[in-house]
DNA sequence: CATAGCTCCTGACCGC
DNA sequence: TGCGGTCAGGAGCTAT
């Protein structure tokens, strides 16, 4: 499930290729989540400028607008050149040509999409990126932002992470691991946390999401690298997917709830509900 | 407004 | 081996 590391994993891959090549061809296969916006044919011509990340949204500057990709829950953005071109799948929905080589988003369950935007502050593009808060690798984001963004929400801290509106970045991977960091409990609520409680999330947010991207992020289902690499991250994670495994900290079996209609993986003695009161 | 539930899609997995 | 059922999940949309 491509999330922040894996988006800015796929960014990396991609940047030193991209950028500067000139578009001479696109191509869309089945549908995505939303229209590309302009037939294919008008991107041709243009040139790509840059590529930049805003949460789980990788946007590519063109010399004349912008195009905005999110890779969903199954998607990948596969690069090949000539001499060693991609082997073509059902799955590719939407392909670009370069004078640099071809960008391809393959997308199994087509929960992703690529959109054009003249103007990234109108239209979809805008109310997409409107709803994306905090970065969490941004030095200047505080836990007194996150405090004041939860304040008064009843809904538990881990929806409250994966709707990514007070911090960006988190899908369920991400945010169980961050919880196990952190010490709290997946289901408490997002309103319910002190300002030290927010700072060990923010902390454990950024510890997760930094080894993640030193590992080339998690290759669970399709998720590969520009380069087709799988990365390795879900080889250690803590808690995600290890039901009834022991907790790496204290041994207990980790546990697994549903919440929202996702499984939440965490130790219930290292995540509890309610703060144990302790006597001076 | 806040929140919960529904929905899109298809590969992987399981039991028969 | 084949088949049907179930699950997973990002995030917009809709209903409450």
């Amino acid at each position: 499930m491509p999330e922040l590391p894996e988006v800015e994993t796929t960014r990396l891959g991609l940047a030193p290729r991209l950028e500067g090549a000139r578009i001479t061809g696109a191509a869309l296969g089945k549908p995505l989540r939303f229209a590309l916006g302009v037939p294919p044919r008008d991107l041709v011509g243009r040139r790509i400028e840059l590529l930049t990340r805003r949460g789980k949204y990788l946007i590519v500057e063109l010399d004349q607008g912008f195009l905005l990709f999110h890779l969903g829950m199954s998607g990948a953005l596969l690069l090949s050149c000539q001499g060693e071109a991609l082997v073509p799948s059902a799955h590719d929905h939407f392909v670009l040509q370069t004078d640099r080589g071809g960008l391809t988003l393959r997308d199994p369950r087509r929960f992703g999409a690529v959109i054009f935007s003249a103007d990234l502050q109108q239209g979809l593009a805008a109310r997409l990126l409107g709803k994306v808060g905090a970065e969490p690798l941004d030095a200047a984001l505080r836990a007194e932002h996150l405090q004041r963004a939860w304040a008064g929400k009843s809904q538990s801290i881990k929806a409250a992470l994966l709707c990514g509106q007070a911090v960006c970045g988190a899908g369920n991977i991400y945010a169980c691991e961050a919880l196990h960091r952190a010490g709290i409990h997946p289901a408490r609520a997002a309103g319910s946390l002190s300002l030290s409680d927010c700072h060990a999330l923010l902390r454990g947010l950024r510890a997760t999401l930094r080894r993640a991207l030193a590992a080339g992020g998690a290759s669970l289902r399709n998720y590969r690298q520009a380069s087709g690499q799988a990365g390795h991250f879900q080889l250690q994670t803590r808690v995600y997917g290890r039901e009834g495994e022991p907790c790496g900290v204290c041994g207990t079996p980790i546990r697994r709830i549903v919440q929202g209609a996702r499984s939440s993986f965490f130790c219930q003695r290292c995540q509890k509900l309610r703060r144990v009161l302790r006597r001076a």
